[in-house]
DNA sequence: AACATATAGGATGATTTTGTCCTAAATATA
DNA sequence: TATATTTAGGACAAAATCATCCTATATGTT
């Protein structure tokens, strides 16, 4: 459903939340610790939420990245679509380059359906309060490292 | 949301269903002609869908791929299932390894919702079926040629 | 000013997915 | 039995995705 990258995003971005309504910052480094993904591409990701403006960055000794009031109202649909593009929203899902209520594939009035839900799922909460959810531990965005 | 492969595979076996149902067998040269899908690629996907049982296939002179009534019961979510495998209904949608009811993540009780429409768009009405919508110009399963 | 730290971004590599090509195996027909 | 046709399947190639590495740029501290 999504793509690697725009799963790391999502951890990401939620992460970064958790410790901006802390009022701190975080590195690349610490981000990819924290949700167990390979630092340098989690970078490449953080450069895009950055550019998308659904995060701050600052370069430099005590940088990182961050997130704060203007951001606020950003959900998890503008993440996956900064990263993954529109398909999953728009679109024939078969790939019909035409396919429309007139001419319609076999899935067009169903899939209007899932992605309500979809959609839903992706807008309801702000991923600020994703990550207040998180900061409770009604919710969790990290592996469990496990024992033996 | 599906890949290019079980894109190819849905609309190959609503077209061959199209064909069975006039009892006529088809090639995987005419089954890509038809779905717009490259010949020897869509020919490995008829593999696979062979090998799952969701169709039947005969070699020879007069041979090709057919659907009976001992796949009449089959649904895309079987078809989805033999190409894309289990990822899209089951499992953490974020790739948690521990990800459950006790330590959810974030999207954990909200994909549920957006898989059980899912499951509906892909269970609720059998491949023949499609096939038949198809047969009455209902819905459609091809690309259309832009005429300039 | 020099240095250390951290993001930005280009270049490159690995892996997976998508797609092609060729040979083997099965089978109908002459 | 020989031949033509068609699926089965292995080997290979191209493209996209996932991932790493290195240098440039910005910025805080000494």
């Amino acid at each position: 459903m999504f793509s690697k990258a725009s799963q790391y995003a999502i951890k990401a971005i939620i992460y970064i939340w958790t410790q901006s309504l802390q009022d701190s910052k975080v590195g690349a480094k610490a981000i990819g610790a924290a949700i167990d993904a390979p630092e340098a591409f989690t970078a490449k990701i953080l450069q895009q939420l950055s550019r998308a403006n659904l995060i701050g960055s600052i370069k430099g000794p005590n940088g990182g990245f961050y997130a704060n009031e203007s951001h606020a109202n950003k959900t998890l649909k503008d993440v996956v679509r900064a990263v993954d593009g529109e398909s999953l929203f728009s679109g024939c899902s078969l790939g019909l380059n035409k396919c429309s209520e007139k001419n319609p594939c076999p899935l067009h009035f169903e899939i209007v359906e899932v992605r309500k839900k979809l959609d839903h799922m992706l807008t309801n909460k702000s991923i600020r309060h994703l990550a207040v959810e998180v900061i409770k531990g009604e919710t969790n965005i990290k592996h469990i490292i496990q024992v033996e």
